[in-house]
DNA sequence: AAAAGCCCCTGGATGC
DNA sequence: TGCATCCAGGGGCTTT
């Protein structure tokens, strides 16, 4: 579900609401990735001041410390302060004065882990190798192209590993390269310089209208105060093998690169 | 340093 | 209806 236009709609739905809470109680159930790296007590009566996003982790800042969470393939965040009863796949719930914060993830590829500071090695291992903002001013075309220029492998794989740029998920990585019309085969470091720009632009683009439309996706999404979004955006390939283009109607082809699907068409893609 | 594979886990869809 | 197989929006880790 999520890549970063959930992700950031999900901390918008409840960033404001949580803010100045104070931590009443914390649960780490069924064990997500990794263990939550301290002791749940220590962190009762600390108080919550902002949750900011890095690529699609949110960072849940404590008056000391913070939390890291990410969504996985599956994870959904609800902050209510009336919650029904925890369920099956209710992972991780933490109660605060303001309301509980309950992440919801069945296939528990999601994380939640406590750092002391973001200079902390539990945060540092996480955030570190993360590439740029995609949606934010230091996603320049010239270290854009930069990027892209030291990494020989396919433009569709270096966009998904994320360090380079952040935030482009499987679906907009399909999505992306058809609107700058690149074939998702084509080594990065070969992208002519129009073809950077036209990358550059539709990454934005998709990103920032997936996100004013509510952050949902191509598929389905509610924020964490159980909203859905009402993104109109329609995938031009995503899922869509088999199907005519929607441009040029040729025949949309799905190919495997690094276990992952990538779609695309192969006229409106030539190079 | 970079690239390629592997793996974590559950559920839904599909096919026999 | 039951069972096996395949696939899924991520990303860290280990091996080449």
């Amino acid at each position: 579900m999520p890549e970063l236009p959930e992700v950031e709609a999900t901390r918008l739905s409840f960033a404001d609401r949580i803010a100045g809470a104070k931590v009443l109680s914390l649960h780490l159930g069924k064990s997500l990735r990794w263990p939550l790296g301290c002791a749940t007590a220590s962190l009762l009566g600390r108080n919550v001041q902002a949750v900011r996003r890095r690529g699609k982790y949110l960072l849940i800042d404590l008056d000391q410390g913070l939390l890291l969470l990410h969504l996985g393939m599956s994870g959904s965040l609800m902050f209510s302060s009336e919650l029904a009863a925890p369920g099956k796949h209710d992972h991780f719930e933490m109660v605060t004065t303001h309301g509980t914060l309950r992440l919801n993830d069945p296939r528990r590829f999601g994380a939640v882990v406590y750092a002391a500071s973001e200079e902390a090695p539990a945060a540092r291992k996480l955030l570190d190798r993360l590439g740029m903002e995609p949606l934010s001013d230091d996603f320049s075309l010239v270290r854009f192209r930069a990027g892209l220029k030291r990494r020989k492998a396919a433009i569709k794989q270096v966009l998904l590993a994320g360090d380079v740029v952040v935030g482009v998920g499987n679906i907009y990585a399909s999505e992306t390269l058809f609107l700058a019309g690149i074939r998702p085969t084509l080594s990065a470091a070969k992208l002519t310089r129009p073809r950077v720009e036209r990358l550059h632009a539709a990454i934005r683009d998709v990103l920032a209208r997936a996100l004013a439309g509510g952050g949902s996706t191509l598929r389905n999404f509610s924020s964490a105060a159980g909203e859905k979004g009402h993104f109109q955006l329609e995938a031009m390939v995503y899922a869509r093998e088999g199907q005519p283009c929607r441009v040029c109607g040729t025949t949309i082809r799905c190919l495997r690169q690094g276990q992952r699907s990538t779609f695309y068409c192969a006229h409106c893609q030539k190079t």
